[in-house]
DNA sequence: AGCGCACATGAGAGGACTCTCATGGCCGTG
DNA sequence: CACGGCCATGAGAGTCCTCTCATGTGCGCT
């Protein structure tokens, strides 16, 4: 439905894009230098382009001026580096429509996408429901049966995985790379830990554990 | 510029988002009946409106429900009071775009109200800067002369209310307001600790006194 | 110059949050 | 039924955040 371009070098993290995309029913397409975003994102065969500044052969920022000078006017969000402000604010001012500072988890990229593809005057997503659970994006808080629950961000964050996925089997990989970036320790076991958190404040019954393969929401 | 409706009943939340909308350069009317503000909505007059659920005369949905059947097609944020979720829900069914819950901070709901105003394709204004200070609106850090500094979510917020209103004089009464919300103790001394906060990370001079009125960002 | 008020500052209480670690319990298989 | 692995759980360390309070300092006015 929305052809998203990734253009990143570094393997491991266009891998994290991809996987997370398609989850989430996107067919991403990568490319691993600027020449080749370039031409793609001319081609007018996608809708939006996440493009890192880093890439050999033609940088971001000459990507992304080519791109305006030739009037494609697709959304583009770029991906700085930490702390360099500079290229970020360069950026903007060259034309990106948002950005993303490394590292990311992979939720917060996702919200920007979505952002970026919104049409016209579709009330913004705000509130995700499942049953009688109900997550408002905003403020942080969630409401059981009418009871309302405050959540901290890494609870909200993983609870809003399960909510945007319901029903379906996560993995703690997935959950880890979704709520805790694709930097952390993979031995941890902080999935299980927050799974209990939000059991005790949403519901036992709420998240099904599925033996040797992760948790899922009861729907 | 833009003329903003305002329907609210209880006067102290109204005059405190009417003083914040005209410090921002709006020009706001207030109106305290639903059968008002649907008839404002409807001239055509206004180009968004804050509407509060719990109106005399007309509740808000009803205002709200009216006024999408007559085919305004204005944006309306509701206010909702705090954990009615339901209520929330409903209002964003019934075609509200966007909603803040009760008691909320004035630039929570500037931010809400500058997103359904701005226009098509302008880049989200994210960063905000002033000479060599830079704050990311979104990552919550703020950079000064090159370095990179985090700021706690009050932090951020004051340095914000600063670097939007660059070389005013803002009272401790306005900080308050805008950055702890209407509802905080006016006695309290916050302000004065969290300007020295920000002074301390980034760097004395760049947050003037000025004696018996407040405190101001340096140009 | 001296006074009074406004502002600056240090210290710390209290609480929330995140994560680790060790142990205990249970499921499913052989 | 016994075992091994997977999961659940309790406890707590370390950190950060927010705010209050008491006291120090200095500005500006008379």
């Amino acid at each position: 439905m929305n052809r998203i371009l990734i253009a990143e070098d570094e393997r491991r993290i266009a891998s994290f894009i991809e996987k997370g995309l398609k989850a989430h029913g996107f067919t991403p397409t990568v490319v691993d230098d600027g020449a080749a975003a370039l031409g793609h994102a001319l081609s007018g065969d996608f809708d939006l382009v996440v493009l890192d500044i880093g890439l050999p052969r033609m940088d971001g920022f000459t990507v992304l001026r080519r791109l305006r000078e030739a009037k494609g006017a697709i959304p583009v969000i770029i991906l700085t580096a930490r702390g360099s402000v500079s290229d970020t604010v360069a950026g903007l001012e060259g034309g990106a429509d948002d950005y993303m500072p490394k590292p990311f988890r992979f939720d917060e990229l996702m919200a920007r996408i979505r952002l970026r593809l919104r049409t016209e005057r579709s009330p913004e997503m705000t509130m995700l429901q499942q049953g009688t659970l109900t997550l408002d994006l905003r403020t942080r808080r969630a409401s059981v049966e009418g009871r309302t629950v405050d959540l901290s961000a890494r609870e909200f964050a993983l609870a809003e995985v399960f909510l945007r996925n319901p029903g379906q089997v996560l993995s703690r990989g997935q959950l880890l790379s979704h709520v805790w970036g694709y930097d952390f320790d993979p031995e941890s076991n902080v999935v299980d830990v927050y799974v209990r958190y939000l059991r005790k404040k949403l519901g036992q019954a709420r998240i099904e554990t599925v033996r040797g393969m992760g948790y899922r929401l009861a729907t």
